[in-house]
RNA sequence: GUGGCUGUAGCUCAGUUGGUUAGAGCGCCAGAUUGUGGAUCUGGAAGUCGUGGGUUCGAGUCCCAUCAGCCACCCCA
């Protein structure tokens, strides 16, 4: 026999695995999202990971396309990885919007490809979950949505996260005052670096990237010298954008939004007006949402979003407009695994038998089916080992529970339910529904 | 895509101006303890030093390339 020659077992850049204990709690953040998403009436859609190449390329900025993943099919087709579900929510909604009707929500939870440089909470493969809602201008979808943002992080378990809005209308306001109107993508991309180097870098761009005078760009900062409650800054806001008719929209429309959501119950501290966040995306035109955690905001928005007058415009001439928001779940992921918020348990069932008698996998194997229709989680371990072998693996993977069951407890017909964070033992008589034992286990669990 | 830093056992790392058979802690496996895990003790397995070249009598150590991770730019979830 001669060696084979081995492969190296290896994953790309910016790809990951996802063994149990990360995935566990992934698929537990899924299962949150999309119980926030339907209890506000949301539904589930699925597109294609693979669309026609002309489906994606030229939506978002020159950047994204760049970043899309693109080949000839096996046919000689040209195809494109979706590097978003926005793209894809425009041309679904263009092949179905006839059908399904509007007001259309849906959320989507599916994995995008962007073919950039990799760095922490960023990756090339990773997964978004979006809701939208399509075909309504109304203020109730743009509040709608913060509160599903808000609702999300809080059923995650976030306490101390900030959901920063504007509305894109105030800053076309100010521009179309500032004669700025025209280089708007180039302005507002440095304006969204505010935060991160300071007004007087910002303004250095401006006049280096977007050919603003000085006059102008300090005309923009000015923005960023609001200062106060969210309600001074509303303030502020409508005097500088005062004389502008979108200006005062977006202002006012930013007012009606902020004050909705506030008297929907989300805490004031949650809230932050914030006039200098633009967001790359070329087609947000109203309201946008960035969410930032307060411990740790380096790692960047989990959950973005903002409203569009015109969704699907590439696709239909019907007009979608639409609002809604993204969590990146991964990244999200990442940043709460970094603040110890990730149970490391590496078992979905919470109860575990041992195989502790050879002769005795029959009685095993109803007994974990008795449990199992009462929807308790039950693993049955596979070898007839040593008992304690089978205990210290229960441990180590986070069990709860482990029902013992050898010769001494079939022979007076008990088992015995132990608590395996405590210790604690108990002999349940065994009858053959296993009622008794469900009940001695739902009370541990 | 550009620039910087890093890469030794499953994990965290040590490894002297290049010099014999590459180490530790934790984890893992086994035993002490043939029916009870988390503690202790004993023993054990495990590394082509990211990969491929080069310099050298000799490379984990120096040089180049490449792959991957982190950071910055850019952009964004």
């Amino acid at each position: 026999m001669t060696e084979p020659t081995r492969i190296t077992p290896r994953t790309l850049k910016g790809f990951r695995d996802w063994p149990p204990e990360t995935m566990i709690p992934r698929e537990r953040l899924i299962e949150t999202a999309r119980r926030v998403y339907r209890s506000y009436g949301f539904s589930p859609i699925d597109t294609p990971a693979l669309e026609y190449l002309e489906i994606l390329s030229g939506k978002g900025s020159d950047e994204t396309d760049k970043q899309l993943y693109k080949f000839q099919d096996h046919g000689g087709r040209w195809v494109g990885m979706r590097f978003d579900l926005t793209v894809p929510l425009a041309r679904f909604a263009a092949q179905h919007v006839a059908r399904l009707g509007t007001p259309l929500k849906r959320y989507h939870i599916a994995t995008v490809w962007r073919g950039e440089n990799t760095q922490r909470g960023r990756f090339r493969e990773f997964m978004q979950c979006d809701f939208d809602t399509i075909g309504t201008i109304s203020t109730a979808a743009d509040v709608e949505t913060a509160l599903v943002i808000h609702d999300l992080m809080r059923e995650i378990g976030f306490a101390e996260f900030t959901i920063r809005l504007n509305n894109r209308m105030v800053l076309t306001g100010l521009l179309e005052r500032l004669s700025l109107a025209d280089r708007a993508v180039a302005v507002l991309r440095a304006l969204d670096k505010l935060g991160k180097i300071g007004p007087q870098a910002v303004a250095e761009e401006m006049v280096a990237t977007a050919g603003a005078t000085d006059e102008q760009a300090r005309g923009v900062l000015r923005l960023a010298e609001i200062s106060g409650d969210n309600d001074d800054v509303l303030r502020e806001l409508g005097k500088l954008v005062e004389g502008n008719e979108t200006g005062r929209n977006g202002a006012a429309r930013l007012r009606e939004v902020f004050k909705a959501v506030a008297a929907a119950g989300v805490p004031a501290e949650r809230l932050r007006i914030d006039p200098s966040i633009a967001r790359g995306l070329d087609y947000y035109t109203g309201t946008v949402y960035e969410t930032l955690l307060d411990a740790l905001p380096g790692i960047g928005s989990v959950c973005s979003g903002g409203r569009y007058d015109n969704l699907a415009a590439a696709f239909t001439s019907q007009e979608l407009p639409g609002v809604g928001a993204s969590l990146g779940l991964d990244r999200l992921l990442a940043a709460m695994e970094e603040l110890g918020m990730v149970e490391r348990v590496a078992t979905p069932a919470p109860v575990f038998i041992p195989f502790f008698d050879k002769d005795r996998l029959h009685d095993y194997l109803r007994l974990a089916a008795a449990l199992r229709a009462s929807g308790i989680g039950v693993e049955l371990y596979p070898d007839p080992k040593r008992l304690g072998q089978q205990l210290k693996y229960a441990d180590r993977r986070g069990f709860r529970v482990a029902l013992i069951a050898g010769g001494d407890e079939f022979a007076s017909g008990v088992c015995q339910v132990k608590d395996l964070a405590t210790g604690a033992r108990q002999d349940v008589p065994l009858t053959s529904d296993a009622a008794e034992l469900i009940i001695a286990v739902r009370k541990i669990l």
